[in-house]
DNA sequence: AATAGTCGCAACCGCCGCAGC
DNA sequence: TGCTGCGGCGGTTGCGACTAT
């Protein structure tokens, strides 16, 4: 994993032409050279979002190599495709993960580790370069906090029995304060349409629900996970509805509270440090550069 | 208001596998 | 069979924005 330290083009002035010497660039004749020396580099320019979004528009994507050099672009074909896939695609989703993504990413990333195209595609909208980004930034600070690697059996029940169960909570309060708003609006235009409430289709759960028709490659277990979790907007013990659809990956107590009794008192950490913290934490005195649920709010 | 420290993200890099010749 | 070009992936880095002092 420790690569030799590699210079940073980007040191340069931004955009400048400069030298190419990505792998690709192969050593070539005065011509291929002189070329080479106009590739452009670092930050992209409108123009050259323009020039490449609307080539695309009319070309279709694919051939990269040819199509940077089709739209008249200084840049390499790989920088073309990451700049396409990863910015300027329409469907490239912006802004904070949701608490739903963040559990998708922790419970993929369980399965499949640093496979972070693989984990994208269940997450429409999102790149892999953005969950990778996700991963390094938030997960591993949270695993440096707890002094462990974020590949580790004991950061990984730290997830299971603490992050997780909050991010479900934090995402449950946020539902049930949006359908409590949505059901209010509804009630409103219903009076003021003269019509029962329940007559006014409201819709709080419909991102979920397009989120889970996407999730159904994953075994269907996310269908399951979001029909569930739909099922007790409201109603309470969200964790429970979670955990009954994990099918074992997280943990098979009741609920969160039983899950972390358990964890703690049951000697399910090998570890006596962990333990500890699942102990603090149960008893609320872990509350403060922790996974509290004001942080995870704070990304919503 | 100025400075230092931290964070998030866009972009780059090397490596690998595949396809075509 | 080996070579070459390309696309894709995961890892890394630099810079601008933001926050704390």
């Amino acid at each position: 994993m420790a690569e030799p330290q590699r210079s940073r083009s980007r040191a340069c002035s931004p955009g400048a032409p400069v030298e190419l010497d990505d792998d690709h660039g192969q050593p070539g004749g005065a011509a291929q050279e002189e070329e080479q020396l106009e590739l452009r580099r670092g930050p992209w320019t409108v123009d050259e979002d323009l020039t490449l979004v609307n080539y695309i528009a009319d070309h279709g994507d694919g051939r990269w190599n040819s199509l940077a050099r089709a739209a008249g672009l200084k840049r390499t074909g790989k920088s073309c495709r990451l700049r396409w896939l990863n910015y300027l695609r329409p469907d490239v989703k912006r802004g904070n993960f949701t608490a739903d993504e963040q559990l998708l990413i922790l419970d993929l990333h369980t399965r499949w580790g640093n496979r972070w195209s693989k984990i994208a595609q269940h997450l429409p909208g999102r790149t892999d370069n953005e969950i990778k980004n996700y991963w390094r930034t938030r997960v591993q600070k949270h695993a440096k906090q707890l002094n462990c690697d974020a590949n580790s059996k004991r950061f990984k029940d730290a997830m299971r029995y603490l992050w997780m169960p909050h991010l479900v909570d934090a995402d449950d309060h946020r539902r049930r304060v949006l359908h409590a708003q949505q059901q209010h609006a509804a009630d409103v235009a219903a009076a003021a349409h003269g019509l029962s409430a329940g007559m006014v289709v409201t819709s709080s759960s419909d991102s979920f629900a397009t989120t889970a028709e996407s999730y159904d490659d994953v075994g269907g277990l996310y269908a399951n996970l979001h029909a569930g979790e739909m099922a007790v907007v409201g109603g309470g013990g969200c964790w429970a509805a979670h955990e009954a659809n994990h099918q074992g990956l997280w943990p098979a107590a009741a609920d969160q509270s039983a899950a972390v009794a358990q964890a703690a008192g049951g000697g399910q950490f090998q570890d006596p440090e962990l333990s500890g913290w699942v102990q603090g934490f149960s008893e609320g005195m872990i509350t403060e550069n922790f996974w509290a649920l004001e942080d995870i709010w704070k990304i919503q």
